[in-house]
DNA sequence: ACCATAATGCAAACCGATTTGCAGCAGCCC
DNA sequence: GGGCTGCTGCAAATCGGTTTGCATTATGGT
C-alpha cells in the first residue's frame, strides 16, 4: 500500500478533504475537537501532504537554489572546498530552520542550470557584470538575490560583502606593516568585489601619493596563470614591497612566484588575501586574510530571499563588518 | 503574463496537449514535422514544463537529499566545513550531470528533516546502528543509500568506506614509525567505520601481541570532551607511544591533551587521524591522515542511488582505496 | 420571534503535466 | 471489398493537494 492521501484521511476522519486541508494549514478555522481528531488520525496512519501536489497548487516549492559562476579552479581549490561551500553550509542551515530546502548549483556546465528544477528563488554568489548566470535565472522568472551586489543590476536585492571596507582595512594593514609600494591583483571578471576593491585601492593610492600597480587575471586560469602573471609583475616592478591578492587561488600562485623570484615572504614582500579558506591557512607562510563572516552573510541572504519571495522588502539588516586576520605573510 | 503552459503551447501549435507531451518525452512517436514545429514554438514562447506538475504525475521529483547525523561539533569544525561539505560538493556536481538536483540536510534539529520535502531518495553519510536519521528517511518511504555501511541494516545499499583497510594502513604506518603501544580513540556511536576500525585494531594487536587500549568518546562532546578523556587516558597509560584517532575533532583534542601532559608530538607520542580536513592540515604539528577520495565516493553514492531509484541493482563499482598522507605528527 | 452574523463543513473547480483508451486514416494482403 | 496493422492524434482521467462558492446550523441582539 502506498502513502495515504488527504482523501484517505478525510474518509477515515469522516470529514471532507477541505476540512483536513484547513486543519493543517489553519487558513480557516476548524472546530478544535475535529482538528485534534484529524491530526491524531494523521499521526496514526502516517499521513503527510504530498509536496508536489502542494507546489502545483500553491506555486511554492519550498526549495531555494544556491549558485555560483566562479570556476571550480578558483572556487574549489585543492581540497574541493571554499568560499561557495562555506556559504552553502550556513545557508543550508538557515534555509532549513525557515522551512525551505537548499539545493546546490555549483559552477558547472551552464545548461544544467536552473531550468532543471522548480525553485522558489535563488541566491547567487558574487555574480559579475552581465554574468550569464544572472540572465539564466532571471529569464526563467525565478526571483534572485545576490551575495555581493550585481554590477549594473540595481534591481537585484543583495547582501553587501563590504569590499570597499575590506580593501581599505587590508591596505592599511599592509602599510602599517611597513609596505610603501603595494600592488593589487584582482580578477578580470567584473565582480562587484573586484570593482570595489580597485576603487578603494585607487583612493588609497591617491591619498598616499602611491603609484597604482594593478594586475587583472582571468579567473579561468586559476593558480598556474596567477603564478606566471605575478612572476612577470614582480620582474617588471622590483619596487613592489607588498601584494594584496583578494582571490585566494591567485594568492597561492603569487606566493609561489615570489619564492621563485627570490622575494622572500614576508621579509622582502608582504602579502595578504581576502577569503580565509584552507588555502590561506595552509600556505607557507600562512596568509594574512579577512574573516568575512560568511555564515552571517549567508543567513542574511536566505532571509532576504524569503522576504523577496513573500513580496516584502528586505529588512535591510546590516551585514557584519569584516575582521582582519593577521598572519605571517604580512609580517605577523 | 505568467509562464506558458502546455495548453498554451498546444493551442498555438494547433495540436493537443498529448501530442506536445509526447513530442518532448518521446514516449510515443510524433510526426517529425509536427515535432519540429512544436519545439520551435516552445523555444519561441519560452515554454518549459512545470516540474511540480510533472512530479505530481510521475512521482519523480528530480531531487535527492544528502544528510548526515554527525553533530555539528564534529562535522563542521572551526571553519564550518568538513567531511560532510566535501562530500556535498562532489555529490552536487555528480547529481547535476545526472539531471538531478542535490539538497543539503545538515545535521540539525531532527524534525526539520526529510518530511519537509519531496525527495526521490537520500544519501546518508555514515549512519550509526539504529540511527534515528535512517529510521526517519526509511519510514517516510524514500529510498536511501549510505556512505559507509549501516550496521545491522544489510538491506540498505552502500558505498564502502574501507575502514578496515584504512585502519590497518594507519596502524601499520604508526608501527613502522617506531610505535609499540598504540591506543585507539573512536566514537561512542556505533558507526560502521568505528566498528570496523576497532575490529581491525583488535586483529592488529592480537597479531603483534600488543595490548588493546581502546577509548570511546561521545561525539556530542566534540573536541573539549576528547581533550579531557585523552588526558586521562595518557595519565593512566604512560606506556602509550602512539594514538590512532580517526575522528579529526577528537584528534585535535588529543593533540592539546598531549601537549598539556608534556608528551611532545611526534617525539614522545605519534598521532594519526583519518579524515584529512583542515583540522588535520592546520594542526600543530600537522596530522598524518588518510585521503579517502571522498569525491569519488560521493559520485559512486549518487550513481548507486540513481540505480536504486530506477530499480536496478548498483553496479557494484569498487570504491577507491584510501591513501596515507604522512605528516609530522607521526614523525614525517 | 426574527434577522444578521459567525461558525463550520462540503462539493467542485483548479493547478499543469502524463497516460490511457479510442478513433480516423492509410496501406497492404488476400 | 473486407479485414488487419501501423501511424498519428485527441479527449478525458489522473496525480494529490488548495481554494472558492455555497449550504447549513448555531449565536446573539433587539
Amino acid at each position: 500500500m502506498s502513502r495515504p492521501t488527504i482523501s484517505d484521511l478525510a474518509r477515515l476522519a469522516g470529514v471532507s478533504k477541505t476540512t483536513v486541508s484547513h486543519a493543517f494549514s489553519g487558513r480557516r478555522h476548524v472546530d478544535p475537537e475535529t482538528c485534534r481528531k484529524i491530526k491524531e488520525l494523521a499521526q496514526q496512519i502516517g499521513y503527510r501532504p504530498n509536496r508536489s501536489a502542494q507546489s502545483l497548487r500553491t506555486g511554492r516549492t519550498g526549495m531555494i537554489a544556491l549558485a555560483s559562476s566562479m570556476p571550480f579552479s578558483i572556487a574549489a581549490g585543492p581540497s574541493r572546498l571554499g568560499f561557495f561551500m562555506e556559504i552553502a553550509a550556513a545557508a543550508a542551515v538557515a534555509s532549513l530552520t525557515r522551512n525551505q530546502a537548499l539545493c546546490l548549483f555549483p559552477p558547472i556546465a551552464a545548461d544544467t542550470g536552473p531550468q532543471a528544477l522548480a525553485m522558489d528563488g535563488a541566491i547567487l554568489v558574487e555574480p559579475f557584470r552581465d554574468d550569464p548566470m544572472v540572465e539564466r535565472y532571471c529569464s526563467s522568472g525565478i526571483p534572485v538575490v545576490s551575495i555581493g551586489r550585481v554590477p549594473g543590476r540595481d534591481d537585484i536585492p543583495f547582501v553587501d560583502l563590504r569590499s570597499h571596507q575590506t580593501a581599505l582595512m587590508v591596505l592599511g594593514h599592509l602599510r602599517d606593516s611597513g609596505a610603501n609600494r603595494i600592488a593589487l591583483v584582482t580578477g578580470a571578471q567584473r565582480r562587484n568585489s573586484y570593482l570595489k576593491t580597485e576603487a578603494a585601492y585607487a583612493a588609497f593610492c591617491t591619498a598616499r601619493n602611491m603609484p597604482e600597480i594593478l594586475l587583472r587575471i582571468d579567473e579561468a586560469g586559476g593558480e598556474p596563470e596567477a603564478e606566471g602573471r605575478c612572476a612577470a609583475l614582480l620582474a617588471d616592478h622590483p619596487e613592489i614591497d607588498a601584494l594584496f591578492v583578494p582571490v585566494d587561488a591567485f594568492a597561492s600562485g603569487a606566493v609561489t612566484a615570489a619564492r621563485t623570484a627570490g622575494r622572500e615572504v614576508p621579509g622582502k614582500l608582504r602579502l595578504a588575501t581576502r577569503y580565509d579558506g584552507s588555502r590561506a591557512k595552509l600556505a607557507e607562510p600562512p596568509l594574512t586574510a579577512v574573516d568575512l563572516h560568511l555564515d552571517d552573510i549567508a543567513t542574511l541572504a536566505v532571509d532576504l530571499l524569503i522576504a523577496t519571495l513573500d513580496g516584502r522588502a528586505g529588512d535591510g539588516a546590516q551585514p557584519p563588518a569584516p575582521t582582519l586576520i593577521a598572519r605571517r605573510s604580512s609580517g605577523h
